[in-house]
DNA sequence: ATGTGGTGCCTTATA
DNA sequence: GGCACCACAT
């Protein structure tokens, strides 16, 4: 990457000279006067309180293009700063499209990435090499786990990564080892976790290594024992822009601070109604006391929406107006009331799954896209329920947030050696392992395998075998690529007799690939050879190597390529800064959601940030939310009686529209509708008796109520929605349906035989899942798959 | 070094 | 209820 660091000649982002006024600035003529005044305040400390929907991004984008276009600033005179690539990355195409080029040379990034860019320049001032590296969470926890040992701590009663966990949130704040006393530690790690932190920080210089939070830290080491290194930032950066300013932690706040005293033009952005990381060290109090931390500062908030429709604005700020600490807002919109915020209150889980899968597929009827509904789980183990009805069902959805083992280094590799043992016509994996380890053959050797291979219209791999038959290369190479070439050649001949994981540990072994491994000293060495096991072991679930090839490339692919529409299914936490039509909101319980934990644990603090929570789960929808609610749910395999959420309540009554599965009372309908029954819950089943039975074992307080352990669902479950309101429609299915004994492949369950056909619900005998009945309309041909 | 049974825990997640 | 981790056994 090239690195403006020294002032280059103005950017390529610079206008043309001197533009005529009329024309000027277009870009500023879709703003409201509110956004405008956002984008044009340009010096100063300016904070930037940008409710839900309210085009946030809009102005930060324009914002920076607007310092460029101004020529207030060259574009590597700008710092800003984000919290993940991917919203880095759109501000990036977004600036670059509203400039009309991409700024050269230009800050921006997330805190790590700046941090880690600043603290290569000048590690050793902090006793680190440039080429230090960066430690992963597995690579943290074995770690700690080291020097737990070391320390003959019971890592059963200190679980490494609370050890871990108690560093970081340090770390947040900005304290490093020397600034604490033992005593900080309380009796985490019997007492010595003060002593562990000092231990751990040696080990990572040792190491020549740092941690994600290292980074920030070791900056501010540097900006405060260098005066010298600091001006120069100082004079660089004249502007400095942040993003979601509510998720910055102490250490970050610090940064931001230091790096802008000079010039003061500081612009955050962000809402302290969304503020929901606090947990991982967040601290909302940087965007409460910015008036205070940045004096002078001017403070602008947008207020207008242009997401969500008036019902669901409405119930959301009724809701989180039961919150405290906050700098206050009030959202508006021009959009219609729309529909109102649909409560629906349920038996149990599997219910409140069914309803929202017909609620879905009754849209889906009505023609939504399913790439425009979503479900906003407050946990991940909530995910579950709704997988299976949705598979059950037969309609597509896709879990967010789900495993990205896939995609690290390691497995890719190990998967591309998979992939030219599989099939010898796979280029791009070939190229991939052609020379890893280091074999000798690079990019000059390649050149001729191209080459070779375009002329005959061949594969790499038959092209490589042609060439060694050749004296086109040096001799020492020539046998070099037979060798490969015969080794893949003969693990393909492996495939017909060895089990499929011993061939993939023969393949992994015999290529020196493990060994490359075994032979780095790098600190996350080891664990890449752990995820390399635990590849091999995820084989055995399959019947074979093309078997399980094509389930990773499903779960990497996704049926997202194939351009099948699909539900998104994901964590509140996830989903911020996303927004989809209509948003299903279910598990408004309490202990569920608002969390027995957070609120054991953190107090009133807690209650608001699971509020913030619920705020941003509702502000996601454009133009439906729908809230529900279950008054029995399975948790850790008990069933649990639970009240509504508090936040149910909280709904402001003209916004919401409540309903109650068949002999139930509504829930905050109830109140309004259903006679003043107090809230709800068992009326029609068992008679209420019996509920509680086996004592509360949510915790003092809590919202459940454990019924004894019964592994039964506690009453009749006499009412089902199935027989409900709406006549299925068939779908629309292309192919001839599938006949009894014909062997299918599931994306979930791998491959089966039919064993029963009922219209287009099937009964499949998985392989290695045993029999499930599934909707036609989610496997295909087992000749077809992949 | 791999496999198995037992135990304990169980919120959210980024770089 | 289910998974992940650990200790122990092979």
């Amino acid at each position: 990457m090239s690195d403006a660091y020294d002032d280059d000649p103005l950017s390529h982002a610079a206008p043309p000279a001197a533009p005529a006024p009329v024309q000027r600035f277009a870009y500023l003529d879709g703003l409201n006067p509110t956004q405008r005044a956002a984008v044009e305040a340009l010096d100063g400390p300016v904070l930037v309180l940008a409710g839900a929907g309210t085009g946030k991004t809009r102005v930060l984008t324009t914002r920076l293009a607007h310092l460029l276009m101004t020529r207030r600033a060259a574009a590597f005179q700008i710092l800003a700063v984000t919290f993940t690539n991917k919203a880095a990355r759109e501000m990036r195409e977004r600036v670059a499209h509203l400039v009309g080029i991409e700024p050269e040379g230009w800050w921006l990034g997330t805190f790590h990435a700046l941090a880690a860019r600043i603290l290569r320049r000048h590690a050793e001032l902090v006793g680190l090499k440039s080429n230090f590296t960066i430690l992963d969470t597995d690579d943290q926890v074995r770690l700690i786990k080291q020097l737990l040992q070391a320390e003959n701590i019971d890592s059963k009663k200190w679980p490494p990564r609370q050890v871990l966990g108690a560093i970081e949130r340090w770390k947040d704040r900005g304290l490093t080892p020397d600034r604490l006393a033992d005593s900080d530690g309380g009796d985490v790690a019997g007492g010595r976790v003060v002593a562990i932190y000092r231990a751990y920080q040696e080990r990572l210089r040792t190491l020549n290594a740092c941690d994600f939070g290292d980074l920030l830290l070791h900056n501010l080491a540097i900006f405060q024992g260098h005066p010298d290194v600091l001006a120069e930032y100082h004079r660089k950066f004249r502007y400095v822009l942040v993003d979601e300013y509510q998720d910055t932690n102490v250490a970050q706040y610090l940064w931001l601070r230091i790096l802008s005293q000079a010039h003061k033009n500081i612009c955050c952005v962000g809402d302290e109604d969304q503020s929901i990381y606090a947990w991982r060290g967040a601290e909302i109090g940087n965007i409460l006391r910015f008036e205070t931390d940045f004096p002078g500062a001017t403070i602008i908030k947008l207020e207008q929406n242009y997401r969500s429709t008036g019902h669901i604005l409405a119930a959301a700020s009724g809701l989180i107006a039961n919150n405290q600490g906050r700098l206050g807002k009030t959202l508006w919109t021009e959009a219609d009331g729309g529909e109102r915020v649909k409560v629906k209150a349920v038996w149990d889980g599997e219910e409140e799954a069914r309803w929202v899968g017909e609620e879905i597929e009754a849209l889906q009827r009505k023609g939504t896209t399913l790439s425009n509904v979503a479900v906003l789980v407050r946990a991940g183990f909530q995910t579950r329920e709704f997988e299976e009805r949705f598979i059950t069902l037969g309609l597509p959805y896709k879990v967010l947030g789900g495993p990205r083992f896939y995609e690290r280094q390691e497995i890719r590799d190990a998967l591309a050696y998979f992939r030219v043992v599989n099939s010898g016509d796979d280029d791009l994996a070939f190229e991939r392992i052609v020379n890893l380890p280091k074999r000798g053959i690079g990019p000059a050797a390649m050149q001729c395998l191209y080459t070779a291979a375009r002329a005959q219209g061949v594969s790499l791999t038959e092209a490589g075998w042609a060439l060694t038959g050749t004296d086109e290369l040096k001799p020492k190479l020539r046998s070099t690529l037979r060798g490969l070439l015969q080794d893949i050649f003969r693990w393909r001949t492996l495939m017909a007799t060895v089990p499929h994981t011993e061939l993939a540990r023969t393949i992994l072994d015999e290529s020196g690939y493990t060994r490359m491994w075994q032979e780095d000293k790098t600190p996350e060495a080891p664990g890449r050879l752990e995820n390399l096991k635990e590849l091999v072991t995820a084989m055995a679930e399959f019947e074979n190597l093309p078997g399980f090839l094509e389930h990773v490339a499903l779960v990497m692919e996704n049926a997202e390529a194939a351009g099948i529409e699909q539900v998104t299914v994901m964590t509140l936490h996830g989903a911020k800064g996303l927004e989809f039509d209509h948003v299903f909101l279910p598990g408004w319980e309490e202990g569920v959601f608002p969390n027995q934990r957070a609120l054991d644990e953190t107090g009133i603090a807690g209650l608001e940030e699971e509020r913030r929570l619920a705020y941003v789960g509702l502000t996601r929808a454009r133009r439906r939310a729908y809230v529900s609610h279950a008054a029995n749910r399975r948790l850790y395999g008990n069933w649990v009686s639970a009240l509504p959420s508090r936040f149910v309540d909280e709904l402001p009554q003209d916004d919401i529209e409540a309903e109650a599965a068949n002999g139930l009372f509504a829930g905050s309908g109830a109140r309004s509708g259903a006679g003043g029954a107090a809230g709800y819950g068992v009326g029609g089943y068992g008679g209420g008796s019996g509920f509680g039975g086996a004592g509360s074992g949510g915790g003092a307080g809590g919202g459940f109520q454990f019924r004894g352990a019964g592994r039964q669902a506690p009453a009749p479950k006499t009412i089902t929605l199935d027989q409900g309101a709406y006549a299925v429609a068939p779908r629309p299915r292309p192919d001839a349906p599938f006949a009894k004994g014909a062997r299918v492949f599931h994306q979930k369950f791998g491959y089966g035989t039919v064993t029963a056909v009922a219209e287009d619900k099937l009964e499949i005998d998985f392989d290695h899942s045993g029999s499930k009945k599934v909707m036609d309309s989610f496997v295909v041909p087992a000749d077809k798959a992949g």
